[in-house]
Parts: C-alpha cells; structure tokens; sequence
DNA sequence: CGCAGGTTTGAGAGGAGTCAAGGGTTGTGG
DNA sequence: CCACAACCCTTGACTCCTCTCAAACCTGCG
C-alpha cells in the first residue's frame, strides 16, 4: 500500500490511536528490530501449540486468529489487518500464541518478542500501550462471541461489515463506502460460524435489501445506517481510549448514508 | 470460604499461577487497598458504558462478563470466580470496561484503578503480569467463540463444565469430581448460547449419558475422560505461562475416569 | 399456605445445515 | 490465443438441531 518506508509506522499509528506516546517513545517503536515476510492466502503462519519467538505485525493482507474443534472446522475469532500485531500477546504468553492463517497473501512484519518486551519494560508508557492493545483485542473478542452467539445470520454478517468497514477506515484504506475485503465465502463462513451455503445466502438477502453489496473482494456498503442497525453495531467497544485523558477526537465521518448503486 | 483474613492473597496467587513475582512484587500486590462490597444475585454491578475507577477482585460467588444483543437478550463470554480480577483491563481502558452481572451472590474487593496502575508502571514484572493476565483472559475468550461457534449443545454444555471443573480445581475449590456451580438453567443459557428449555434437554442428555451431573447448585462429573472427549476440552488455553522460563508444575490431577453415582 | 422462581416435558415451527449440481472466474500451459 | 483446471460462487431440495410456545411440577420462603 501507501504507506511509504518503515512498516512501523503503521504499528506505532495504531498504538497512538488508544495511548498517548511521546515523540521518544515513539521513536523507540519506530526503532524495533524485525524482519519482513510473506506469506501465501490460506497458509497457516502460526500453529496451534507453536511457541514463536516473535510477533507479526501485518503490512499488508488480512490474517485470521482461529480456532479449530475436533472435526477439523475452524472458527476464525479475530482478523488482523495492516498495522495490527498479530500474537503481540504471546511476547508475554509465549505458549499461548494463537494459531494465524494467512486469509489472503499477507506481508508480515516479524518483530522479536524479546524486543517487545525490553521496550515494555524500559518504558512504562509503552508497557503499558501493549498492554492496552492487549486489552482492545480482548474487547473485540468478546464482540465477536455476542455476534455468534445471540444474532442471526443477517445480523452476523451485517456486524462483521461494519466493523471491518470501521476498521478500514481507521487505516485511511476505506474510500467512501467501499473497501476491499478480498476473503472467500468459505472465510467468512469460518468468522461468523455458518455455512459457506448459508454466507452465501445471507449476502445475498444483503444485497436484494439494499444494504451491502459483497462481490468478490470488495465490500459496498450500500446502506450504512441500516446496515448498522441490522447488524446492531456500535462501534464504542472498537474506540476505547487512553489511560484517564480525554482523547480529542471527533473521528469517524458518520456520513449520512448513501446508494451508489442501484443495481439489480 | 475458608481463606482467611486478605482477600488480595487470591489474586496474587493466580498472578503467581501465571507469572513469576518476587516476594517485594508479591507484598505490593497485598499492599493494595480497596473496599469490600456485596452484590446480590442477578444484580447488574458494572453496567455497560460505565466507567468504573475501580477492578472487582472477586472474593467469593461467581460473575459474569456479558455482552447484550438489541433485543435484550445476554450473551455471557466470560465468568469471573474467586481470585479473578474482574475488569482489570479497566484500568488502562476505563472506557472499555466490561459489563458484569452477580449470577449468584457475589462478595468483591473494589481495588482502585490508580493504584493498580501506579505499581503496574513502578514494578515492570507487575505490569507485565497484569498484562500477561489481560492475555490469559482474551485466550479464554477466543475458546468460548469457538465453543458458542462451532460445536452442539452437548459438546458446549461439556466444554464449559470442564472449564469449570478445572477452574474450580486450581484455586481448590473442586473435591474429587464434584464442585459447586450455583448458576440457574436460564444464566447457563446465557453462557452457551442456548434457550433454558434446550440447556435442560442438554443437561438431562448428559446426565444418562453417564457424563455429568448437573444438579441445582452442583456439579458431579461422573466421567471426566468422556466429558473431555465430548467438549473437546483441551487445557491448554487455561494454562498459559510465564514470560520465558519454564514452570516448575505437574500440577493437574488428572486422576483416571471414576463413576461415583450410578443413579438412573 | 401460597406465591415466585426455577426446572421439566411436550408439540410444533423455523433457521441453518447437508447434499448435490451447475455456472463463473482466474490463471496457466499448450 | 484458446483450452482446461482449480477454485469459488450460486441455487435447489430436503433434513435436523434448536427455538418457541405452553403447561405442569417442584421447592424454598415469606
């Protein structure tokens, strides 16, 4: 993508969306070691009971934490897109490291968890960052288990657009109500724990009630502010800031809602 | 119950369960101050979008952590007991506070925010602790969606009762098979993403299948090697350590199969 | 004693799963 | 440049797990 030389930037971006870091601290975020690799779609890059000695952070591409029960179908619980470290918590629970797949080609950023941890323990305030990032995450999670758990199909997939449509463009990757979430129906039947039949036809029903259109990879929202409702997305577990501080932030353009297209 | 006159000594030993603390680190942690306060059950005690300044130490009864869909209903991703440190992630993302409902009468200690925060960024390895413990907590997460997400009434039913049932073990509340669980049919289904009516068919299926006996405010595993198999309950994710050293722990006894009650 | 809240059971409905086949798209090699 | 293969998407018909609605039964307690 756009963004120019260090791939840290993005990390360090996303940490100051939640914490406040000073330009020294920042610097020393800029400064972490690693090495980039690329991984090809559908490849698991972390296994389950590995114990990886570093962090990925995700340049580029969308990766999936999963699980996977006894008959082999996974369930994916959390994606990681450009500027999310994925496994940043095994820096402190290394055997706890969730398994990640590659759910399109994806370029990592892989960060020693030794590194991580010298800084987190050198500077408080970046310690503490991480373990916000951590606490977000959390957050996210357990959103993810209200959708599984209590909505149906429509309000699943519904709630995933948003937040992924939220997401992108906290990254600056959404441009007006479409953004690119190149993953297969398979995918999203692993994300939001239905059949990839069944994905199929809840975006389907999306698309005739004119409130999201998904083809291929990309996602048009068609109707952002039905779309929210039906998927009862609230983006405040997306948004939680900063120590005690305010954060000054009108943020997110709540633009009203718009059809660009008026297709079939 | 029977621990005596701290109620922080819980919360460290779970720290200890997971992270290695000196005895000074140790004495901070049971420096802390807070208040003690009773909740009776079913009482909402954080309510969403609060911003509590305070983390609940649960001394004694069980909570839940729970998300709420648009229709009202509870989606619960998380159960705190005894020696849990609910809403600690509160401290860094006070906005980002949890929600929290008493399921049975629930003793806590309200431990300030700021203290927590304060020996988090005067002692490194506490942060980290706390941090680590954040993790702990979003791995159990992540399990619960793939429980609610991907298996059947009876293999979720069983997952959570080995949870419990391990749960209750390291902080030596189970003896042999047996634990106190006082949740009703209907916070179960809360849990599991059930109806009430469907927990009990569920229930009452394990119970002649000769698995586990669940029974107003007790559970009796009567087979545990095939309540495991039947949830696909690995431990792995309850029992994820410390920074980089090994742990010294054989710990879980898990003893061979036993079938105490041969009732119909 | 009688109520309130929890548990148990039955009968019927419905949302999502399963099985299966056909159509599209993309990439690659002849 | 076309042909084929692999993969993905789409749709139909039928099944089944879980939900809904409803009633009865327990049990602790005021």
């Amino acid at each position: 993508m756009a963004q120019s030389d260090n791939p840290l930037r993005l990390f360090a971006d996303r940490l100051a969306r939640h914490s406040r870091l000073d330009r020294f601290e920042r610097q020393e975020i800029l400064a972490l070691p690693g090495t980039i690799a690329h991984v090809r779609a559908n490849q698991d890059f972390v296994r389950l009971g590995e114990r990886p000695d570093h962090a990925c952070l995700i340049i580029d591409g969308v990766a999936g934490r999963f699980g996977q029960s006894a008959d082999g179908s996974r369930q994916i619980t959390a994606l990681h897109i450009a500027g999310d470290m994925g496994n940043l918590h095994a820096a402190v629970s290394p055997g706890g490291a969730a398994p990640l797949q590659a759910l399109t080609a994806v370029s990592v950023l892989k960060v020693p968890h030794s590194a991580l941890r010298e800084i987190a323990r050198a500077r408080p305030a970046i310690g503490e960052a991480f373990w916000r990032e951590s606490v977000l995450e959390a957050a996210v999670l357990a959103e993810w288990t209200v959708n599984v758990g209590r909505r149906n199909a429509r309000a699943r997939a519904a709630h995933l657009l948003c937040e992924m449509g939220w997401r992108y463009e906290e990254i600056g990757e959404r441009v007006g109500f479409s953004y690119e979430f190149p993953v297969t129906q398979q995918q999203l039947a692993d994300m939001l724990a239905l059949t990839p039949v069944h994905v199929n036809r809840t975006l389907k029903t999306l698309r005739i009630e004119n409130l999201a259109d998904v083809h291929g990879r990309r996602v048009d929202i068609l109707d952002w502010n039905a779309l929210m409702r039906a998927g009862e997305f609230n983006p405040a577990y997306l948004d939680t800031g900063t120590g005690g501080e305010q954060r000054a932030k009108p943020k997110l353009s709540l633009v009203p809602p718009r059809r660009p297209r008026m297709e079939a």
